[in-house]
DNA sequence: ATTCGAATGAGACTCAATCTCAAAAAGGGA
DNA sequence: TCCCTTTTTGAGATTGAGTCTCATTCGAAT
């Protein structure tokens, strides 16, 4: 919606020899203006109720091209249907899914990400990118 | 295909309420007898292989019934297909995958665990199941 | 051996995601 | 501004893993 960001997109799509457009556009103010984890047609019909005319394919295809430069997180909560939030100037989190009510808490433990990274080179690699979800259950009082 | 996994598996169906069958024991023996990470396509098919006549719907049936009682592991790669492992007798462990050669490297690290749990207890949660996956590529030499 | 509820199999179905391709739009040049 | 070429879009078809249906078969208790 404001400046900065339109201006962040327009440099990706020429980075990556795409052109701009308004679906482009609107898939990304509506990924970028929400801070929740939203499905793929919850970003579309969101889109369409905000009165722009946008197609499924269009916003899958779109959300590949934020996500591989790094504006979109991508995430598989293990039910079928990919999550997906905005990662502009976010730091690294991983989530904690509560399987009672579905609520999505991230986290961020820095000993957590070194070990990792120790684990990964002890075994001859490096790490490129990893996933880490915590399904739990609220502690009983 | 041993006297001892039989019965476990004849153990666990009693348990559950549900019948012996030679289809449940030919997609126990096909996951038992292979440390693959394999999906339930290739299951299917090495069990056609092997002469026993069975459905992909038994297969999946099945599946849930042995992950259900943690004979089998279910995990998801990312790519659209479940991969399964046996788990009988076997320590936890989490994945790493070789985004260059698909090789799936298993690990286990005690201090991730505990961090892990301690974690979730910070937020007034407890740990039910969780997924880290590590996709890496080789140190260069 | 009989009985009856459970299990199976073939194929229909679901649903997220991808693909197709004709029509529309972007954007560079004149 | 108006072309012109190339990219993008959209509607709907397609894919593919996984689930469901229901008539038939099978397990196992008696």
């Amino acid at each position: 919606m404001n400046d900065s960001t339109i201006q962040i997109l327009k440099e990706i799509l020429r980075k990556e020899g795409l052109r701009y457009t308004k679906q482009r556009q609107a898939v990304w103010d509506e990924i970028q203006n929400s801070q929740e984890h939203r499905d793929a047609e919850d970003i579309y019909m969101a889109i369409r109720n905000n009165g722009v005319n946008v197609s499924r394919a269009t916003v899958y295809r779109t959300i590949d091209i934020l996500v591989k430069n790094r504006m979109v997180r991508k995430m598989d909560v293990g039910d079928g249907r990919n999550r997906y939030e905005p990662r502009l100037d976010d730091a690294h989190h991983d989530h904690m899914i509560c399987i009672e009510t579905g609520k999505i808490i991230e986290f961020y433990n820095e000993e957590l990400e070194d070990l990792q990274e120790k684990i990964v080179e002890e075994n001859g690699y490096m790490l490129v990118r990893h996933i880490h979800q915590l399904f739990v259950k609220p502690l009983k009082k």
